[in-house]
DNA sequence: AACCTTATTCGAAACGTTTAGAATATGTCA
DNA sequence: TGACATATTCTAAACGTTTCGAATAAGGTT
């Protein structure tokens, strides 16, 4: 900028006016200017610029895993409105690893970033910490955080895997088996608390070894399908609580050499585009990915722009059951394994 | 840090000092310094340190479609490669839009990125012009950019589809059709003249109306395959040049009321963890995405830690044919159609 | 005791911007 | 013509670091 200054035989302060057109300059000195940086190629530095004004015009955003499609596809739609509002995203992701993304969080906050999207992949104190005390708004995505007030856009996990497991139940299906996400995460608790209430609510007890944890993985999952799988009580239904878990699961019933759905009945969380192609067509519980990033990123953009913070806002989505072709009543001849 | 110094009774130099460790300092000076800086609270500003020493440690990686599972493993191992070498990473994505493209690339130079990785949406003049111009080390991954004299990492595409092709055309398949992806990208190009070369190792005429563009995407895709699909001389197989495509491929089979492999074979670019437990377990070419990642976060990471500038390095990798149950030998009863 | 080393610490000048307020020029009006 | 308002431009002080060379202190050597 010096350089530009010097070749147009003006001061710093007068480009500086010209290149964020902050103060009016007389259009002879204006153009001077113009050419000097076209013919230099001056681009102005933004990390000097941010030390000045205090403000990076970028926001981090961390998520627990981009390999899951639903997280790419929030993802996805927040950078694209961020985008458009003129913020560039720094995007972590910390395969579900709570030390990593400590480490992430720093590493923004170190950066400076002027706000914060995070999906957390699990509670832990650090988090907690920090995002009590920093200054930096936060809004929390897809799962919240234990004693942590801030802004949040989440799906009403309870009522959509309950819906989920009334229909199973309706299909005549009783032994449903559970594969669960992580229970340090709030969508692992809440999505388990659904399956519950849909249980009590037919009066049927509640078995504890049919609930297995999977940790929102696919490896996981296969393992936690197969105990359920191998026991000669085995569930006529499985739910899956999340995409990645239920290949895991779709691999052991394979690899136990059951067919889907004639003898096994499955449900999942989270839709896939192909869902409706590749056989058996899954029966899923779609989130409304679109939403949820335009919200969380709306919500974000509200607090930068200043408006009254007034107390941390909490949306709620819901979550929408698209019956396909993965579940049957459950068949008369069970007493195979009753007998 | 000011009051950190002030705090311990001592010159910020000193603090500096401490807390990159980049001086000797007495063991009285560090203590009371480091229970200043734990009482404060400080924390350094990257900025200014960025600002000072001109270097960021952040690199700017570059997308197409961060929908795109292919694209997302190989992010994955990146920003996990770099982040264990100490770096941050800027992702962007601009759904195959160069104009936004070009967009990206400013704002991450603009904010000073040490590095540089892209896989090109496609080749215009900006992207050309700048990498040619700026100094911060760039590796291209996926696709190459004509013009462009850089480090890359990409596939050996046209072997890989030679291969697919020739497997397709041993099972007697003679009209093959081809939903490309944009010949604006050098995969595009590279992946139909594997194709081409194998028919010509066949001595098979390649007929112009057998390929179709699908630009990489579902929807476009699903166009691309009806047309070859509602022909009176429909293919009795197709290849679809990504994995995005093939969903869209897929459904026009469906929609058409087609049955796959029993009466239309199917080959895809790029595989998928689900493809051996959904039907039809899909045949596929498999990227070696884990090494992909590696390497060019290897070659990138080469060029900051300052070894020589040598020429710039193309490597190549090979795709593997992964044969499953989505083609079968070209049925003799194909004269309905010829007759 | 004077001098030289060596080990620490400090002062101050960068890095490239932004921005208040001062300075200058221009035009208006009594 | 002098005073004043207005419009434009400039000077210089930040922003929070890093780093070079100078200053100081302490210990050794003759």
């Amino acid at each position: 900028m010096l350089d530009v200054a010097q070749s147009a035989g003006v001061s710093v302060a007068t480009v500086s006016a010209v290149v964020n057109s902050s103060a009016p300059v007389s259009p002879e000195l204006r153009s001077r200017i113009e050419m000097a940086i076209e013919q230099i190629g001056y681009k102005r530095n933004t990390i000097a610029r941010s030390l000045k004004i205090g403000t990076t015009r970028t926001i981090g955003l961390i998520v627990a895993d981009i390999t899951n499609p639903f997280f790419t596809d929030v993802v996805s739609v927040i950078q694209d409105v961020l985008h458009r509002a003129g913020y560039a995203v720094m995007l972590c992701c910390n395969d579900e690893d709570t030390r990593l993304q400590d480490e992430q969080i720093d590493l923004l906050l170190d950066r400076m970033v002027d706000g914060l999207i995070i999906a957390p992949a699990g509670e832990d104190a650090h988090l907690s910490r920090i995002l009590a005390s920093t200054k930096t708004p936060t809004v929390l995505i897809d799962r919240l955080c234990d004693g942590v007030e801030s802004d949040a856009v989440v799906l009403d996990n309870r009522r959509a895997v309950h819906d989920a497991t009334a229909y199973m139940l309706n299909l005549g299906h009783r032994r449903i088996g559970y594969i669960s996400g992580s229970l340090a995460t709030s969508t692992g608790r809440e999505r388990l608390a659904g399956y519950r209430a849909a249980l009590d609510a037919e009066a049927i007890v509640f078995e504890e070894n049919l609930v297995q944890i999977g940790n929102f993985r696919e490896k996981d999952a296969y393992k936690a399908a197969m105990q359920l799988l191998i026991r000669a009580d085995r569930p006529t239904a499985i739910f899956s609580a999340n995409n990645l878990m239920v290949i895991g699961v779709m691999k052991a019933i394979r690899d136990i050499g059951l067919r889907c759905p004639e003898e096994i009945s499955v449900v999942s969380f989270d839709d896939f585009p192909w869902a409706d192609v590749f056989q058996p067509h899954l029966t899923t519980i779609a989130q409304p990915v679109q939403a949820i990033g335009e919200q969380a990123a709306q919500l974000l953009i509200d607090r930068l722009s200043g408006k009254e913070v007034e107390a941390p806002r909490r949306l709620m989505l819901q979550g929408r059951l698209i019956i396909r072709d993965s579940c049957r009543p459950v068949p008369i001849v069970t007493t195979r394994t009753t007998a």
